[in-house]
RNA sequence: UGUUGUGAGUGCCCUGUCGCGGCUGCACCUGGGGAAUUUUCCCUGAGGUGCGGGUGAGGAAAGUCCGGACAACGUAGAGCACUACACCAUCUAACGGAUGGGGUCUGGUUUCGGCCAGGCACAGAAAGUGUCACAGAAAGCUAUACCGCCGAUGUUCUCGUUUGCGAGAGCAGGUAAGGGUGAAAACGUGUGGUAAGAGCGCACGCAUUGCCGUAGCAAUACAGCAGUGGGAUAAACCUUGUGGGUUGAAAUGCCACGUACACUUCGAUCUCCUUUGUAGGAGGUCUGGUUGCUCGCUGGGUUGACCUUGGUCAGUCGGAGGGGGUAGGCAGAUAGAACCUGAUCGUGAGGUCAGGUCUAGAUAAAUGACAGGGAGAUACCUCGGUAUCUUACAGAAUCCGGCUUAUAGCUCACAACAAGCU
């Protein structure tokens, strides 16, 4: 879709509150550690994005601002990476995909286990996405 | 020289690839407006894309503990309540902050004059109330006297007797010298005095209050005179003095979207006066208003119809509730009590002047990832390499000035300890 296939921007994260909140009342999860996905077809999309996406990073688990702000740019960098294999292997009549990623560990990783884990999860994801749109 | 502690400073650097948020230049696309006319031109700069340029976390961004700026709350005030502060002067936009000075306490040192270091919510306990464990007789205006001392005075008994009185024992009583208890026992030492004693008198001293003088802007210090001798606690209540309106950028203003001339319920809708009349005024009442209460001030409503003349209906104003919608954009909001350098004034905090610099502005929230090199640290050790690590505390959210707390390694200063040298 786009040329610079590494990019990240506006259109493809996710900002709207109420589609948070109808994400997390009718959205489908798995976990994949230390990631986990919430995830859901949109009906009517916003933008030219195929996927509108978001992070966070439970409070409870990380006090400090700082390790927070750590974990959420290493998701957001081996997702990045991994994004244009992950659009390819999107079904063609899927409108627009809501995801919101989840970081459920407990220690502050380094970014190779992230990269691994978000190959795995993305390859599931796109798998469960084709299996429901048929 | 090393180790430890305290305080201050610093808070890894460079290159490449990919990526993100502002700003900016150019090009293109979408859009808006105008002219002309049937497809051209001009203006505008809202949005997007691409290629460049430049920029992008901290010393504490943290805790949210103080003080401001700024904004809203229609509008004078007064009292009470509440609350903060409390030696003096200075600095500052301001402060509960800082600087300098004073007092006091603790420790060290001393040539006994002081000197050095550290602490102090450092107004009042001589306005009042309360509290003071255990021990002790007693924990506070005139002390209910445990041991002790005395027993002058009054009185009882015994003995002696020169019949006046004397001696002894006891009681009433006196006594805060001494002992004992305690963190603390009603100024200290000496002397007079007394039955024994006591600031009861006196001398010297100590503390404290008032007045006056000298030095100092002042706190205060020193000296004199007069009075007084009252334990601690105000981080117990309290008293005195000084200050404080409240709420905080989720403030606030504007634009867009959207219900809605909509629903339920409660309160008020009264009286009198002036006037030809429109209308105006006074009181009452309901209600709003810069936190609470009271007073004051002040804004708004108090209209009309029916009619059995005090009710009904409608309207108006205000309060409460429920339901529905939005939660987007712009301003606030990033040039400032700003930072750097120099001069100058001041013991200092800091002030003034000159020159230079532009230095984050996100909003489901940018400031990142990877690779290589340098530099540094740690461990091993063949003293030159190898291995590991890039570290601590920690992420702007309206902005400033402070305070407090956290902090690896390195640098500097001071203190203590240990070893060595002269």
């Amino acid at each position: 879709m786009n040329k610079k296939s590494f990019s990240f921007r506006r259109e493809e994260r996710l900002k709207s509150r109420k589609t948070i909140d109808k994400l997390f009342r009718n959205g489908q999860s798995f976990g994949q550690f230390p990631l986990r996905v919430v995830w859901m077809e949109m009906e009517t999309p916003m933008g030219s994005s195929p996927v509108q996406f978001a992070l966070t990073v439970p409070k409870k688990k990380f006090k400090r601002a700082s390790d927070r702000n750590r974990i959420r740019r290493l998701m957001r960098e081996a997702y990045r990476l991994q994004k244009p294999q992950f659009y390819s292997h999107l079904p063609e009549q899927l409108e627009q995909l809501a995801m919101m990623l989840i970081y459920t560990g407990k220690e502050i990783p380094d970014y190779q286990t992230v990269e691994i884990a978000m190959k795995q999860l993305l390859r599931r994801l796109s798998k469960k996405c084709q299996k429901s749109t048929r």
